[in-house]
DNA sequence: ATCATGTTACTGACCGGTACGTTGCAATTG
DNA sequence: CAATTGCAACGTACCGGTCAGTAACATGAT
C-alpha cells in the first residue's frame, strides 16, 4: 500500500499559513462582518461564534479587536493595490489609460447590490482618534494612493499635476461613499467619465 | 433707555424651542459628540453626563437613541441647507458661481483641524443597515443635494447635466472624507478648483 | 392640586478581555 | 518498543465595565 500523501499533514509545505487554523477563520469571517456592517457594530463574541472557535483563540493570534481590525485592513490594502495595479500593468506607459481602466472596474464594484464602499475610507471613519491601529493602516493607504495618482498625473502631462491628483483622489473617494449612499443608478457610475473630462481639462494646452 | 431686545429671553417667539431646557442641552452636547466621534462611539450616559442632566429627561424628549441621532442629522440638516443656499442667494442666476462659493467654503472648511467630514455622510456609513432613523435622515439629505446639483448643472448649459451634476458630488464627498482624513494640506482644498475645471470641461462647446 | 419636569436606582444584555484547565500530537527518554 | 515529557492549540467559565432603556419617586411652578 502506497503513502498515501493525500490526507498526510505533515508534509512540510514552506508555502503554509503559520497562523493557527483557527486565527485564518477568525479572519475570513471578520473580513466579511467587518466590512458589510462596520467594525464597532461587530462584537468579538459574534465573531468567534460565526468563526466556530472560542474567544481565546481569537486573542491568542491577535492582541485586541483593534488589532484584529488593523489586520483586516492589512489585508483590504493588499488587494487594493493589486486591483490598482492590474489596471496599471495593463496599460504600460499610458496612466491616463491605467487610470480609466481602473476607475471602470471601480465604477462597476459600486454597482453592485452588495457593495458598502471602502473598508478604508469606512474605519477612518469609524475611528476618527489618530493612532487608532485600524486608522494608521487606512491612513497610510491614502497617503499612498494620493502618492502615486500625483505621479500619474505628472507623466500625463498636466497643467498642475498635483490638483490634478488630488481631483481624482477626490472622485474616487466621492465614489466609494456614493455607491454604498446610493446604491444602483448612483452616481459612482459616472466616476470613469468624469475622471476623463476632469484629466481633459487639466492638460497643458 | 431703549428695550434692549438684544438679551431679553422673556419675550415669547413662536420660533422658539418647544423642547424642554434638559432636551435642548441634550440635542446640543449630542450634536457635538457625535459629529466630533462618532453616534455609535457615544453611549447615552456620556451625553447626560455633559449635559448635566439624566437619561429618563433624554428618554422623556427622545425616543431612543437612534432617534436622539436621527434628531441631530435633521438639525444638521437644516444647517447644511442654510450655508448651500447661503453660495447660491449670493449669486444669484449664475449657478457656475453659486457652486463655487460653496465649494469654496467646503474647502475652507475641510482644512480646520477640528474637521470631521459630513455628519450625514459619517451617519450612513456607520449605519449600513437600511431603515435605520439615522440613515434615511442622511439619504433623503444626499437624494435632495444630487437633485439641486443636477438641475443646476442643467442651468448651467451642461452636455450632459446629470453626469456633470453627478460629478459635482463626488467631488463634493470625495471633499468630505479627505478633509478628516488627510486633514490640512489634503487633497479636499482643490475641490472648488477642480469642480469648475470639470464644469469648464462639461460645457456644451 | 395638578402636571410637567427633574431625580435615584435599577434592569438584562452585551462589551472586550482573561485565568485556568484540557486535548492531541511529536520529540525525548529508558 | 513503550512510557514520559513538552508544548501549542483548544475550550469552559468567568471578570468588571458599559450598553440602551425604565420603574418609581421628588420637586417646583401654576
Amino acid at each position: 500500500m502506497p503513502s498515501d500523501n493525500k490526507i498526510e499533514p505533515s508534509i512540510k509545505d514552506p508555502h503554509a499559513s503559520v497562523l493557527p487554523r483557527a486565527a485564518e477563520k477568525i479572519l475570513d469571517v471578520a473580513r466579511d462582518l467587518f466590512y458589510r456592517q462596520g467594525i464597532r457594530a461587530i462584537g468579538v463574541d459574534e465573531i468567534v461564534k460565526r468563526a466556530g472557535v472560542t474567544k481565546p483563540s481569537l486573542y491568542r493570534s491577535f492582541p485586541s479587536k483593534d488589532e484584529l481590525a488593523a489586520s483586516y485592513l492589512r489585508q483590504y490594502d493588499l488587494e487594493f493595490w493589486e486591483r490598482f495595479d492590474e489596471a496599471v500593468h495593463a496599460h504600460p506607459g499610458n496612466p491616463r489609460t491605467q487610470i480609466n481602466a481602473f476607475l471602470a472596474r471601480v465604477g462597476k464594484r459600486t454597482q453592485k447590490s452588495d457593495y458598502r464602499g471602502c473598508g478604508m475610507t469606512n474605519a477612518a471613519i469609524e475611528y476618527p482618534e489618530h493612532g487608532h491601529p485600524a486608522r494608521v493602516v487606512s491612513e497610510a493607504n491614502k497617503q499612498e494612493l494620493r502618492r502615486r495618482l500625483r505621479a500619474m498625473a505628472t507623466a500625463m502631462g498636466a497643467a498642475d499635476s498635483d490638483t490634478l491628483g488630488d481631483g481624482l483622489l477626490l472622485l474616487i473617494e466621492g465614489a466609494y461613499i456614493s455607491g454604498q449612499l446610493f446604491g444602483l443608478g448612483g452616481p459612482a457610475g459616472t466616476v470613469a467619465r468624469n475622471a476623463d473630462l476632469l484629466i481633459e481639462a487639466s492638460l497643458k494646452k
